[in-house]
RNA sequence: GCGCGGAUGGUGGAAUUGGUAGACACGAGAGACUUAAAAUCUCUUGGCCUCACGGUCGUGCGGGUUCAAUUCCCGCUCUGCGCACCA
């Protein structure tokens, strides 16, 4: 009897499967279609660690599953290569970024194919191929075009030291990570994408979303759509406006002061001689801060007055205008609406600055411990509008203004535009030129790709430019609409933009003429299935943007990118700490496999840890017991091969089984349940266990066991391929179709009905199929042990559940 | 603070529509095979009472609805995650 050998039969297969390129596909309108995808990996040095064995084990379930149904799977790979870790690595060894990516993606390759993951090996890509870039920059010309992307002044942290631009998270404590100087605000022309423009597109679609809750919940919450208004308050001594942004225009009565953002226009302008000192330094001081800073919850509210006073317009009080850093910039119009008595930060801000505290809305008694109320309920001191409610009055109000020309309804969005740009080289150069008669020029497509150059040095030099630009033959050119000389543009995109559309490039990758074919794209696209456990918002809500673009330039027909998406918890120490290098705690998959449980055993115990949902923690002992019950299926077909006999044995519970199993399997599958899949197989094995005993009878047992082989297939696929051919077939597994169910082979003769007294069960009794619910009354009445709960009292009620349960109430 | 989840044996988890709680696996215990061990196979395994039949308690805590609640409702506790001065 042969044993099971997985370092044997696993790169067998593997082979075989690339010889025969059995996992490459192209479209074929007369088949349903199935596009499953992982998140694609950054390519590490590291190679492949357990949340991508598990990520890909998913995606590899799926896409073999359906292919067993017949369906034609896409199922690529491709490498997002672009960003700082290779850039960095690059800068430490002084290796071009592209060589040292070309040895990951090999390595990574490598351990995909170990794992058996059955790609389309023909459709890879990688970002930072100029044959992708290309078309990353062709869309942002594009965008260009459609006015969607843009350059504006933005603030930027800056090393004065190092002369360089720092990201958010390279500020420490407003302290340079590098040199540990003190960091300053910069204002820097930066590129933008006009995400916002499709802030209510994006929205509308969540609830259609076959996504999880809470990332759907995350997106809309990252939107933050608010409906309020706009309302003007016209300064005392000079002929400026101040407008502000409120979603309670019903408190307008209640607003003491204005405040301003110590960004806003007005704020050093408005700054009487008295106050100007206070003012300057104020603002000087709270634009060095960083933004964790300014939104830290626990901090003191500070501000200054400005000395100037405006008339609130419903009131027609004067009220001071201050400073504070704790209204934004960046949302709505930089300047609020203090309401001290209904807002709890604006009450913290009145209570320290003695600011009056008017109450305008009365409070419900049942309230009397909140110390600010925001609730809804009645106005008070707010003239016209006494005695009526909060929640009717606010259009009223807003009407109200908007008659007197001091007031809008307005919807305010927390989301900003996104920032692409980065002053850094490894990443897709903007395609755009600076000529000094036309200013921005997209470069034209004919032109495309715009080639990242070579370069010596690729650390940014110091003056807030990425290595690009210090590349003079790259840098001058001539302008596209005029050719003068002009220059381009030095800043790389963000990644993001490299992953917003390589789903789409998939369908279509080796397409030389343009970005895809659109027949294609919509043959194939949306993706069914997006497997990933990272990433909530951004790259989700990114890709979204662009292919809502995508459809209103006419480049596909449809919307939204994703179908379902399939998001999974983490691989866990086996501590049940986060994995890392310091703690030593790091299982690599490919040691696990190495060691001799093979990648079928590795795949199905990942599968089988819990629901692909939650958290997990590896257990070293729970993988054995996965080799196990491989083992046991190896050795069932070995038995089964060495002694099969013409008889008839225990046909009909086998088949019953077997049968019971294929129903089971196929549904967890198709509700992505893949552990309780697995038990169930795990139960199959166990029952043909026991059923063996009597001998294995040539036809039914070769179908159970054939059964066994496809159900087991996506989860433990190259075991399933060997015993297939064992078993005497010459089609590959993935070529035969999914088994189907007999529902009159599950079906028995007898039922199972319980009788619960009160509540309680006391009894089962095993009746015949068509017993009908009086004889089932009956019959439960009459057991003894029932009786004995019953005693004298009269049954006061008798439920029958059909086929289920006889419940009696006494 | 706001939003979204989660809590079931020693452990991971199952119970898909309110209907036998604990499937399956790990661990533990016992037995078979073996000179022995490993491997493998079989059985037992939520707590308490009972030789046993069986009883009783039990799904984070407190209430409620129901013949019946892990499942639905109300109020809490703990915990994970996301957002966080968004007016």
């Amino acid at each position: 009897m042969k044993r099971y050998n997985p370092s044997e039969i696993e790169p067998k297969w593997q082979a075989t499967w690339e010889e025969q390129h059995v996992n490459e596909v192209t479209v074929d309108p007369s088949r349903p279609k199935v596009y499953v995808s992982g998140m694609f990996p950054y390519p590490s040095g590291a190679g492949m660690h357990t949340g991508h064995a598990f990520s890909y084990s998913i995606v590899d379930a799926l896409a073999r599953f359906h292919r067993q149904h017949g369906r034609n799977v896409l199922n690529p790979m491709g490498w997002d290569t672009f960003g700082l870790p290779a850039e960095n690595y690059a800068i430490k060894t002084n290796t071009a970024p592209a060589i040292v990516t070309a040895e990951n993606i090999a390595n990574f390759k490598k351990q995909f194919k170990r794992m058996g993951v059955s790609i389309d090996w023909s459709r890879e890509i990688n970002t930072s191929d100029p044959e992708y870039y290309r078309w990353t920059q062709w869309v942002f010309a594009k965008l260009f075009e459609r006015g969607l992307a843009y350059q504006k002044e933005s603030l930027q942290w800056w090393c004065p030291v190092d002369k360089t631009v720092l990201a958010n998270e390279q500020v420490e404590g407003g302290h340079c990570w590098r040199c540990g100087s003190l960091v300053e605000k910069k204002s820097m022309k930066q590129w933008f994408f006009k995400i916002t423009e499709y802030a209510d597109a994006l929205l509308d679609e969540i609830p259609d979303l076959d996504w999880p809750q809470k990332i759907k919940t995350a997106q809309a919450n990252w939107i933050g759509r608010s409906l309020g208004a706009e309302v003007e308050f016209k300064l005392v001594d000079s002929k400026d406006i101040i407008t502000v942004f409120t979603t309670r225009p019903d408190t307008l009565f209640g607003a003491t002061a204005i405040v301003l953002a110590p960004e806003h226009q007005l704020s050093r302008q408005l700054a009487t001689s008295e106050f100007k000192e206070a003012i300057d330094e104020y603002i000087d001081s709270s634009i060095k801060k960083s933004e964790i800073e300014r939104m830290n919850d626990t901090r003191e509210k500070t501000g200054v007055f400005t000395g100037s006073y405006a008339i609130n317009p419903a009131s027609g009080e004067k009220v001071p205008v201050w400073v504070a850093d704790y209204v934004l910039s960046g949302y709505g119009t930089g300047a609020v609406m203090a309401v001290p008595a209904h807002d709890e930060r604006d009450f913290e801000f009145a209570e320290k600055f003695g600011l009056p505290i008017v109450e305008v809305i009365e409070k419900p008694d049942t309230d009397v411990d909140t110390r600010v109320y925001h609730g809804e309920g009645l106005l008070v001191n707010s003239g016209r509008f006494d005695g009526k409610s909060t929640s009717d009055v606010r259009e009223e109000i807003v009407a109200w203004l908007e008659q007197q020309g001091t007031g809008r309804p307005k919807v305010s969005y927390k989301m900003r535009d996104w920032l692409i740009s980065r002053q850094r080289y490894w990443g897709a150069p903007i395609p755009i030129i600076h000529c000094p008669d036309h200013g921005p020029v997209a470069v034209p497509e004919d032109q495309l790709p715009v080639v990242l150059p070579d370069v010596k040095d690729f650390a940014p030099k110091g003056d807030g430019k990425s290595a690009l630009a210090s590349v003079d033959e790259w840098v001058n050119t001539t302008c596209p609409t005029c050719g003068k000389p002009a220059k381009r543009e030095t800043d790389t995109m963000d990644g993001y933009a490299c992953s917003s559309w390589y789903l789409l490039r998939y369908a279509d990758p080796r397409n030389a003429e343009r970005a895809w074919d659109p027949a294609i794209i919509n043959y194939w696209e949306p993706v069914d299935y997006y497997v990933g456990g990272d990433h909530a918002v951004a790259h989700l809500l990114y890709v979204r943007f662009w292919t809502h673009v995508f459809k209103d330039m006419g480049l596909t027909d449809f919307k939204e990118p994703i179908k379902k998406l399939v998001y999974h918890g983490y691989i866990n120490a086996e501590d049940g700490t986060k994995m890392s290098k310091s703690k030593g705690n790091v299982i690599d998959p490919l040691d696990v496999i190495e060691q001799g449980y093979g990648a079928d055993a590795l795949r199905t115990y990942l599968l089988f840890m819990g629901p692909i949902e939650f958290d997990a923690a590896w257990d070293s002992r729970g993988i054995a017991g996965i080799y196990r019950f491989l083992n046991r299926i190896w050795v069932l077909a070995q038995e089964y091969q060495d002694s099969a006999k013409d008889f008839d044995g225990n046909d009909l519970a086998v088949k019953r089984a077997q049968h019971k199993t294929i129903r089971k399997v196929t549904d967890d599958i198709n509700r992505l349940s893949f552990n309780t899949a697995i038990s169930s197989l795990m139960e199959y094995t166990n029952e043909l266990y026991k059923l063996k005993v009597d001998g294995f009878s040539k036809v039914v047992w070769h179908d159970a066991l054939q059964s066994m082989v496809q159900l087991i297939a996506p989860f433990a696929p190259h075991m399933s391929e060997e015993l297939n051919s064992q078993l005497g077939s010459t089609e590959l597994v993935q070529n035969q179709p999914w088994p189907i169910w007999d529902d009159s082979l599950i079906a028995e003769q007898t039922m199972t009905v319980i009788v619960q007294v009160n509540g309680k069960l006391r009894a089962k009794l095993v009746v015949a199929k068509d017993t009908d619910e009086a004889q089932i009354k009956q019959l439960a009445l009459e057991d003894e042990h029932v009786a004995s709960f019953i005693g004298d009292k009269k049954p006061a009620k008798v439920i029958y559940v059909p086929g289920r349960l006889v419940s009696i109430v006494v």
